[in-house]
DNA sequence: AGCCGATACTTGCATATACAATAATTGTGA
DNA sequence: TCACAATTATTGTATATGCAAGTATCGGCT
């Protein structure tokens, strides 16, 4: 048997962080997904709503590099929540902006969320452990700075 | 303004595990995405043929027990690399089975995908810290014995 | 004013992901 | 053996995600 070829498979598997964190990522995922599907809700739309929550006018271009989030994927996102009347556009002096914002709807969702979010909240420590959760914050934390030199 | 209320979004944008993992998720697959993407190879799809190195025949169900995946996500997956010459499904007895392996085209893929997996590696370690991947590494461990009592 | 590069989104396309429903097969108990 | 539950995988539908290409607008420069 090839002893080198193996290895680097070996080591992969044993090693990745991909493979870590995606699977980590997907359990969880499905945490937060389970407990707000009675609303309605995805845990990847709550997401967006608090950010638009949190900024008040959100513009698209800023709350991707806040979520590391592609425009276009946030684009869609937000189509999907102007049509459940969750977000609205704002107008704008520049024709090519699309500010939106939470409606009152999308805010009474959130509020109505919140006991769903901390059951999964509860069970994604109990998962990763309070020292993890430190750590991830530390690491998105690195990420804001990073990689916008030029 | 009401107090209660916005502590409540406040406490989500700021603690919320979903919003950090699935952040790093997104930044780190883009790590492995990018260096891959000269194989045309995703790293969703490279964890699956590791898996399939690492177990000779794959049991669908089995696989996905391991990356906790749904089966109808591997379904698809697999038939895209099935196409691509990199799996092959088997005979089996059991005419519901659909076990499978990598072929010898999928292996040498692996092979040549080592050094661009090992850059992505590094990036991700720099970015998250060693720290991280252990834990990480524990938390799938628990993983493993967790929510299967029937 | 008029051209042109930069900016800010949107659209087309492919893959990833999961839930619900379906299909095919197996095993079991009467 | 036959009906029925259980197992194993696929198909229908919806959302998430990113890259490339396209569209619209803005801002400067001449």
């Amino acid at each position: 048997m090839d002893k080198a070829t193996t290895s680097s498979i070996d080591t992969i598997s044993q090693t990745c962080i991909a493979v870590r964190l995606r699977l980590l990522n997907r359990v969880v995922t499905n945490f937060y997904d389970d407990a707000l599907r009675p609303l309605g809700l995805k845990v990847s739309q709550m997401n967006i709503l608090v950010a638009a929550a949190k900024m008040g006018t959100a513009r698209p271009a800023e709350v991707c590099e806040r979520l590391h989030l592609d425009v276009s994927t946030l684009s869609r996102n937000v189509e999907r929540m102007k049509a459940r009347g969750w977000l609205e556009v704002l107008p704008d002096d520049d024709g090519r902006a699309q500010p939106f914002r939470l409606t009152a709807h999308g805010r009474k969702l959130l509020e109505k969320a919140a006991p769903a979010w901390k059951q999964a909240q509860q069970r994604a420590k109990a998962l990763l452990g309070d020292r993890i959760v430190e750590l991830l914050g530390e690491a998105v934390g690195r990420l804001k700075t990073e990689g916008r030199s030029p």
